[in-house]
DNA sequence: GTGCACTCGATTGTATACATTAACGCTTCG
DNA sequence: CGAAGCGTTAATGTATACAATCGAGTGCAC
């Protein structure tokens, strides 16, 4: 990473993303400092970068604390990601190019290969997550607004931080999987309204694995 | 104000939305640490803190410029506002509390006292705007998403830079007006559908206005 | 004459020292 | 014994000095 501050935003969402700092802990500069290898200058930039983005929670010298999400905001998150996706994926229909929609294809195909495969299960599930966010992000592009891919990308982000540390089972994969592959078929077909049921559908159904605590 | 960094952030984004720095034009750490009395370390806070909500580009090395909207970037912006601010009125009209309709209702009858006055036509339009503002905000408010509130409000006041400098007419303002008389009766209906096409087509119109240049 | 490279100036990026604030614990008074 | 006031301390907020970077202008070589 070429800049300090890029450097240690980087690091510290990271560290939030893969659970290093869990929900509500605190956020020291100094001990931030340390942690990143830079001054505190480049910290607070990026502590304030992550504020705004609704990764920590900062209040006036009181410093960051990472932010927690109650079970509310995580409904909140969710309605307004179905929303989002869903017009999304409505527009999408209209207007997705030829390569979008392969790119689509392809990675529902490398899904098909990951399950079939004999990995571990987390590895299974790591893969799986990766080739979904493959799946979202051509749909979020292929609407066509910058401003809507943004919003996205930080909602979705945010509803990683609740999952993180949660395993997924193999049968919610498997729905994901099902929901992917008509969406695509929506997609190809043009069908605005089809696509947006499924997207809608499809996000409705992830809350709930949040909500079920993991067996 | 007492923190040096919100004063200066406040100090920024109102001179921006006020149009004395315009669309496109540079905005340089050191002018501005004289422009707000404060040090280069706020400064350089605040224009991180407009960047994160669109009202600056920073580019690495070649600091701030106020950000310039495209018709297209418009477009794009209005269709969302379009989307989110008619989910919030669906929402408002399932759950809005009586003393919020009373707020709607308040600020609607203190337009027709503004919009009867003799008072000069660019302070009727000011008064209007202000009065418009309550409206939304309490629509949004009534939807309770915190989220989504602080989506619309950063759209808005994104709207507003291209605003600038560019009056309504009075033709416009009455309209508007009657939209927001029919959304209160959609509301005070609890009619969800009702309301959420009735602010769907006040802000569609809204649009408009910005791209008819002022005769 | 044109194109490239180099230097200089201006501007942003970073580190650090200092100021300010708020929380915590102690003392003291009721 | 409890509560309120005050001082200490540990954190954040601010200013400023220094470093790195970019762009423009100039001069040299071809």
């Amino acid at each position: 990473m070429a800049n300090a501050a890029d450097c240690a935003y980087a690091v510290i969402r990271a560290s939030i993303l893969d659970g290093t700092f869990a929900p509500g802990s605190r956020l020291k500069e100094a001990e931030l400092v340390e942690f990143c290898g830079v001054s505190r200058t480049p910290v607070r930039e990026a502590l304030r970068r992550l504020a705004a983005e609704d990764f920590v929670r900062i209040q006036r010298n009181q410093g960051a604390e990472v932010k927690t999400w109650s079970d509310d905001d995580l409904d909140d998150l969710f309605d307004l990601r179905a929303l989002l996706e869903g017009h999304a994926a409505a527009a999408a229909a209209r207007q997705i190019s030829a390569a979008q929609l392969e790119q689509i294809r392809a990675a529902i195909v490398e899904m098909d290969a990951v399950l079939a495969s004999s990995a571990p299960q987390a590895e299974q599930v790591a893969q799986f997550l990766r080739l979904n966010r493959v799946v979202h992000e051509t749909v979020w592009e292929a609407a066509g607004s910058g401003r809507l891919q943004s919003m996205l990308g930080r909602l979705v982000e945010q509803a990683l931080i609740a999952h993180t540390a949660r395993h997924y089972s193999l049968a919610r994969v498997a729905q994901s999987h099902h929901h992917h592959r008509e969406l695509l078929d929506a997609l190809a077909a043009g069908d605005a309204v089809w696509a947006e049921a499924m997207m809608r559908g499809h996000i409705r159904a992830a809350r709930l694995t949040l909500k079920v605590p993991p067996s």
